[in-house]
DNA sequence: CGGCCTTTCCTAAACGATTAGGGTGAGTGA
DNA sequence: TCACTCACCCTAATCGTTTAGGAAAGGCCG
């Protein structure tokens, strides 16, 4: 190809002005039926694509919404960003993602220069699921970007500010009257660091619920790693011995991981000497021996209902600061048991 | 922010022309080096950001690469393309990700939208991660924009053409050779659907090296969906019994997935009854009971090998053709045992 | 000193769309 | 018939950059 089909060459071969042809394809008012459907015809008779990097700089528009994430290695964060995109897609609209982590840590100077590239590409919206740092903040409202925070709630700073994700206290109510009804007297929450602050309300709900039913928490900190969890857990072990709980809330996939690895090396055996509890329902818990229980905050659902709140933010301008936090549910299998 | 700051509000400023701003801030050469930093700091000062659509636009030029997708639940995809991402980052370039995939099933109304998406933006170059249908390969060509195949092999329409993937035949024969090494005399290959072309390699490499080694292959065929693989294997025990064969090759983790549920329910143990491979090293291989035996691609050298081959068909305009494929292991584990 | 590079910078025309702000002619009502 | 509206279309400016094509000034050489 020579070159690239431009709407003055439609224009002209249409015989039409370059404005009646963009109306025309646009949909727009101000054209007559039959000048539209011509218009059209040459259009793709002729190979016409248009250029949206034009139309946006024109517009003052875009079409891109940027996505920063923190993932690591936690398959959860890409089968939110999968869900979303889906929807963005129906919508004429796509996502690019941006991940702060590198090397399985978080890097402050990546997420700067995430922000940065988002701001050059003008995208029309920032997706945000983790606490983003201050500057990065400042950044973003500076410049009049519409921000929403999906699975990680939006720090003071950024309010009001909208937001779709698990209610986490619930998730933690949930788990502890489902370990205190089987007995468990004693349990340990193990959390990442709070720098994602999922982890307060996720740990909140667990331990006021567990007190209110005479069950103690014992938390124990971690990377938010399977290796890190399955040190801190070994650590732990080492520390109180294996009688001192009997229970186990670990607060996402990777630390679930890490524990299961490390009550096996060390001879525990689930749920005999320990019930476990993870966060996140995921394709191998079923398969798994025993079963795993897990909290399941129907990442499907909030992918799709984060993908219609951009959209309307997006095309329709709207200005939203709701909060919408979908019900978690409790998929119990055989990591829980009664206690003996 | 009232109006945002453009390069002319900068040149205005500093005292120079657009013409040298530009030129100063790009690193370009033609500026004499004082002004090149006074320039650089007023544009600071003014929290200056490129507008990267104009850059593009007048540019001819774009930063950003199209992925395309077939993945449904096959979480391999966004590893891959979590790991493209990560190194297209650091080259300035970004990722956006089409998925051709509509409620688990492959939708070609979906590639055609996903194609025309990409073009309209413009993308400097295409990451296929599947087999392309014919109209999708002959727009990308008429647009003149690069192509790459990662982990799928191009089609002999879309030759010649640069490729990044797994040495599947390899695979197969490492497979192969281990579970004949084992005793075994009769083998399963689980096969997804050939519109995935990666199939045929790896079917080949192990039926190829069984038969050298005196094992015969029987193929059963699957949707490519966890739930497809279960019924095609309940349908071939029902059909055939589970005496004829001793060990399954199962061409995907969905897949692998669907064959251990299938095997559970049957009652049927791994590996006294049956030696089970998969494809693909996951984090959850080592933890099943018993730990699965799996062929590992080393899928996060191929993202950097073809983030890297990408950046440097973008960045330096080169015209690639080379075929790099990566050399597979076999991580052996208990789901494979001596027949007895 | 005149001619000729170089270096440094500027002017102004693109890139490919969108969209105010008209203009034209047909239809309508008085 | 005239004034007015309305539907349809056009002209031309504009979005924020990059970059040919000079121009001015200084240095160098014979």
């Amino acid at each position: 190809m020579a070159r690239r089909i431009t709407l003055k060459d439609v224009s002209a071969r249409a015989g039409v002005s370059t404005y009646t042809v963009s109306q025309a394809l646009a949909g727009k008012a101000g054209v007559s039926d039959e000048t539209r459907e011509m218009v059209i015809r040459t259009a793709d008779e002729m190979g016409y694509v248009t250029n949206v990097l034009a139309a946006n700089l024109k517009g003052q528009t875009s079409s891109t919404v940027g996505v920063m994430t923190a993932s690591g290695r936690n398959q959860y964060y890409s089968m939110l960003v999968q869900g979303i995109d889906g929807v963005l897609q129906q919508y004429g609209l796509h996502a690019v993602t941006n991940d702060a982590m590198r090397g399985g840590v978080y890097n402050a100077e990546l997420e700067r220069e995430s922000v940065s590239a988002l701001l050059q590409q003008r995208v029309a919206l920032i997706v945000a699921t983790y606490s983003l740092g201050e500057s990065s903040l400042r950044a973003i409202r500076e410049w009049d970007i519409p921000l929403v925070f999906v699975d990680s709630l939006p720090p003071a700073a950024a309010e009001p500010c909208p937001f779709v994700g698990c209610d986490n206290r619930l998730a933690g109510e949930l788990v502890a009257e489902h370990l205190a009804g089987l007995g468990h007297r004693n349990a340990v929450f193990l959390g990442f660091p709070a720098d994602w602050n999922t982890r307060l309300p996720r740990e909140a709900g667990f331990r006021d619920a567990a007190s209110r039913l005479g069950m103690s928490v014992t938390t124990v900190e971690s990377e938010n790693t399977a290796e890190g969890a399955y040190a801190a857990m070994r650590g732990h072990l080492a520390e109180v011995g294996s009688g001192s709980f009997d229970a186990i809330y670990a607060s996402n996939t990777p630390l679930l991981h890490g524990v299961l690895r490390a009550l096996r090396d060390e001879g525990l055996s689930v749920p005999e000497s320990v019930s476990v509890v993870g966060f996140d329902e995921f394709e191998w818990a079923e398969l798994l021996s025993p079963s795993v229980t897990v909290v399941d905050q129907h990442i499907e659902q909030i992918g799709r209902e984060a993908g219609r709140l951009i959209a309307e933010i997006v095309t329709e301008g709207r200005e939203v600061t709701e909060h919408l936090a979908i019900r978690p549910d409790l998929i119990i299998r055989q990591s829980t048991a009664p206690r003996h």
